[in-house]
RNA sequence: GCGAGAGUGGCGGAACUGGUAGACGCGCUGGAUUUAGGAUCCAGUGGGGUAACCUGUAGGGGUUCGAGUCCCCUCUCUCGCACCA
């Protein structure tokens, strides 16, 4: 098939050759119509066919060459869900423009693609249409391999990795396994959001709303067990001191990178219990008000709750309440809408400053995730604490009042929690309250209460996944010897392929004993392996570094190639996973360095968040969102009701307002899809789609296949433009605008990615081009040359944006090779210098005429001309002249 | 509530360090070509006014010879985090 289209198109250009004797020329030279030939743009012919010729000639591979400068860049890997969505379609053209470009530029460009293979969607298909993962996987793979292959973009395809493969994660579980032997992966028991339907546990990002993000009606759980957690939280400090150090990424993912984070400065303090018990300790930001601390609240999980209630007569009562605490899902206890809520613990302890004995209380509302998972309560200086102490009646004690006010807890109505000076706090009173933060921490420590200490809110990592899809956990279970991990030569520990999916969702791997059964690498005997798989998030912070050797089986990394590739330069994906895998890829990498295998910390030196794609959505009354095909003249083709049209959100197939990128492709051409992409907006800000703009965007492309085209005769034939020529007006001016093109499509591409104004540019050097052609009089070979280098211009410049229909006309006007491998443009200073100068005239601020005056012209001299400009004048006749300000080469304002 | 970003024609968006606001594209209007439609080409297109000119970048104030751009306040929208002690 592909082959036919080549021949095709061999033949074409035979025809070609041959149409060019056949023109002749008219009265005013080589111009008019003749050498006009009867060529159509067929983008779906001609595509396929470079498609395969860039294969066939090896053009995107990239090799490690130590004296070139490399350039890598990545674009992040998809999900293989079936069919590839113009999401992706955005982000990879987005990516596939600067690595084309940079190679043009001379750079040793790594340009990879792969698969993040492992995940739930696929065992869920598996169910549903009675077929295994691994099959819909692969199968997935391949379709939209070919889907990314159509689009041209520029990958080497020697580097394509699938996660779900042994050869790949069987190095993850070797990183595993060394960083269980540093301690940096440990197991625990802990509360965790289970989904029923699921069968698993489900990270905190993977809830909504207090529901799974895949069964919006399925309630989360909170259920205790053991999961296997990375310890990520040994990083948080280097990860937060790093954000500083990246100035190539955005600020708003650093932000929330910091947020995420969430490091805060306080103090450990130790509340001695009333009774047996040691004490209580509780981490706070407010020291400050340690005076005022009137109770004590315990998050339900506190492993201390049961301790200090057992045989008490509040046993029973506060039991029911964390019970029912706890049933109650994170969301929905954490709602701010949700009342503060509590029971005594029929037990005290003591402020440790005012030796006052306070009651400990459980409270919903205290979060066993964050400090210690108690705090001190004081209620005139903290609104939820205020609130609990009035519904509870708790006592208030004001340690902090306003400067110019007395504070008194009987008239108080909400807490006071601005600044102040502080009273009732013993030595400390009359100081200003965040100045005796310092001096506060600073007795507690002296007097053995407490420390000064940093608390962060991010959580260790947890990895455990009751999954059947995804990379089995190297772990082995012996009734003898615990948990003992599988010996390295032992590796990989290959997830089985033969066993039957099962029907409620769960995971298959517990039931299936070939796997299960293991023996003890420590005693011998019968033992059982983990059946927890590893979180694909895991894949996913290592994958650019296999990239870089996706052939090595001596370890997970080659050391050369590694440190010869990364760190990547440029990376580009969607913002919607701006926080979790950049986080987790971070630590990833901190941790591999630590464990010998790269030298680098930070993996991403640049990095590009796209925005979304979005599109209006349109419902019927009767029938919900309707996909586009559903609607026909405004009307619902199904019932006929008139559409309402909704707002311009993200495309999703939930709400049917998606268009499927093959349909577009089959119908322009990849180059017009690319090229609309790229067009309608800068890549960070969110892009609205428009099927007029595509259609725009389509013209375009036919509008420079018939400049040259309709004139290949004369463009072919013409000698090359030699850059000495002296050259006149108007052709000095298409010449001009050449080399301006080059220079603002250059600066666009490399400083800004604003590829939205580098094709506006290029659309204007046609416009002029076309303009020449149409209205010039002069029509010489001096002539053709310029208009040559124009074109040829305008081709080159367009290639990373629109590679197939560029490397064909760049063929047709008689050019060998690929313009991937032809070097970027440089302007020409001295192209760009003009006899005139465009001087706008300002009276008082306000535009009133405009002069041309020679460039060479002094600021004097312009002046002068200014003044005696007619309409300027007028503005000033009658007034005297205060001041004059002349801007270098641009403009007067002349104040009066 | 906290943090970040944004607000410019009928629409998508330009205007990089303060210096012609609206590049480029879409749409629309008129004209040419065409049997017609499409495609293509030419002209026009922020609002008001015959014109000179006035007015205009969410709203208000300020700095400046000059503000879409800088500063302060207000409003609206989007995103992230959120009972974080």
């Amino acid at each position: 098939m592909l082959d036919n289209i080549f021949n095709t198109l061999d033949t074409l250009e035979d025809a070609l050759a041959g149409l060019s004797r056949e023109s002749e020329p008219d009265a005013k030279g080589a111009f008019g119509s003749t050498g006009k030939i009867d060529m159509k743009y067929n983008p779906l012919e001609l595509e396929p066919s470079w498609q395969k010729r860039w294969e066939k000639a090896g053009v995107f591979k990239a090799v490690e060459d130590p004296s070139r400068e490399k350039y890598y860049l990545l674009e992040m890997f998809p999900y293989p869900s079936g069919k590839i969505h113009i999401g992706h379609v955005r982000n990879y053209t987005i990516g596939d423009v600067v690595a084309r470009y940079k190679k043009m530029c001379g750079k040793n460009v790594l340009h990879p693609m792969g698969w993040d293979a492992f995940g739930m969607p696929a065992e869920n298909a598996a169910i549903e249409n009675n077929t295994h993962p691994a099959k819909w996987t692969y199968e997935n793979i391949e379709n939209m391999k070919a889907q990314l292959k159509r689009m041209g973009f520029s990958y080497d395809w020697d580097r394509e990795l699938a996660t779900c493969d042994p050869d790949y994660y069987r190095w993850e579980q070797l990183v595993f396994l060394e960083m269980y032997e540093k301690g940096l992966a440990y197991r625990k028991k802990t509360h965790v959001n289970w989904c029923e339907k699921c069968q698993t546990v489900l990270a905190n990002e993977q809830v909504e709303d207090g529901c799974c993000w895949r069964h919006p009606e399925q309630e989360v759980a909170i259920k205790e067990m053991n999961s296997w957690f990375l310890k990520i939280t040994d990083y948080a400090e280097d990860m937060l001191e790093y954000c500083e150090k990246l100035p190539g990424w955005p600020d708003r993912v650093l932000s929330m990178q910091k947020n995420w984070i969430g490091k805060s400065h306080g103090a450990a303090i130790r509340f001695p219990m009333v009774g047996p018990e040691e004490a209580i300790e509780v981490f706070t930001t407010r020291q400050d008000t340690l005076y005022g601390a009137t109770f004590m609240c315990l998050a339900p999980e506190h492993p201390m709750v049961q301790e200090i209630i057992k045989g008490s007569s509040q046993e029973k009562e506060v039991l029911d309440f964390v019970a029912r605490t706890l049933k109650m899902d994170t969301f929905m206890r954490t709602a701010d809408f949700t009342a503060k809520e509590g029971v005594f613990t029929g037990r005290y302890c003591l402020n440790p400053m005012t030796r006052e004995e306070i009651p400990i209380f459980v409270a919903n509302f205290v979060l066993f995730d964050y400090g210690t998972g108690a705090i001190m309560a004081v209620p005139t200086h903290d609104q939820r604490d205020f609130e609990f102490a009035r519904k509870y009646d708790l006592k208030l004690q004001v340690v902090i009042k306003p400067e110019d006010a007395e504070l008194i807890e009987e008239d108080m109505t909400e807490a006071y929690v601005d600044q102040g000076i502080l009273v009732n706090s013993g030595p400390f009173n009359g100081q200003r309250n965040l100045e005796a933060l310092d001096s506060i921490a600073d007795y507690l420590e002296e007097q053995g209460i407490g420390h000064k200490t940093v608390n962060y809110r991010i959580r260790d990592w947890g990895i455990s996944r009751q999954r059947y899809w995804g990379a089995p956990i190297p772990m082995i279970h012996c009734d003898a010897c615990g948990i003992v991990p599988v010996e390295k030569e032992d590796l990989p520990v290959v997830l089985p392929l033969a066993l039957d999916m099962r029907p409620n969702g769960g995971s298959p791997l517990p039931f299936d004993p070939s796997f299960t059964e293991t023996t003890c690498p420590k005693c011998g005997s019968k033992a059982r392996r983990e059946t927890d798989t590893m979180d694909t998030f895991v894949e996913s912070s290592w994958y650019f570094d296999r990239y870089a050797c996706p052939d090595y089986q001596d370890g997970p990394l080659d050391a050369t190639r590694v440190d010869y590739w990364l760190p990547v330069d440029q990376y580009i994906g969607g913002i919607e996973h701006a926080i979790l895998h950049l986080l987790y890829s971070r630590f990833y990498t901190r941790v591999l360095k630590d464990l010998g295998h790269i030298g680098i910390k930070e993996p991403f030196t640049n990095l590009l968040t796209q925005g979304m794609v979005c599109k209006a959505t349109q419902a019927c009354s009767q029938h919900g969102y309707l996909f586009p095909k559903e609607v026909e003249n405004d009307r619902c083709t199904r019932c006929g009701a008139e559409v309402i049209n909704g707002n311009i959100v993200k495309m999703s197939k939930s709400k049917k307002n998606v268009v499927d990128p093959q349909e577009l492709i089959d119908r322009y051409g990849a180059d017009t899809v690319r090229m609309f992409c790229l067009f309608a907006s800068p890549p960070d800000k969110d892009l609205e789609w428009s099927e007029q703009g595509v259609e725009g965007s389509h013209r375009f492309l036919q509008r420079i296949w018939r400049l040259v085209t309709d004139n290949l005769e004369d463009l072919k034939t013409v000698k090359g433009f030699d850059e000495k020529t002296e050259l006149q007006e108007p052709l000095k001016s298409v010449h001009r605008k050449t080399h301006e093109t080059i220079k603002k499509v250059t600066d666009d591409i490399e400083n800004r990615f604003h590829f939205n104004t580098a094709i506006s540019a290029v659309m204007e050097l046609v416009n002029e081009t076309n303009q020449f052609l149409n209205t010039g009089e002069q029509r010489d070979a001096a002539a053709w040359a310029v208009v040559r280098r124009a074109v040829e211009t305008t081709i080159i410049l367009l290639s990373p944006v629109v590679p197939h229909i560029t490397d064909h006309l760049w063929q047709l006007m008689g050019h060998e090779g690929f313009l991937l491998n032809a070097p970027w443009p440089d302007y020409q200073e001295e192209a760009l210098v003009t006899e005139t100068k465009l001087i706008i005239l300002q009276v008082n601020g306000k535009v009133r005429s405009r002069i041309e005056v020679a460039a060479s012209s002094s600021d004097q001299e312009i002046e002068a001309a200014a003044l005696a400009d007619e309409k300027v004048q007028r503005h000033i006749k009658g007034k005297s002249v205060k001041r004059v300000i002349v801007v270098q080469q641009k403009l007067v304002n002349v104040v009066v």
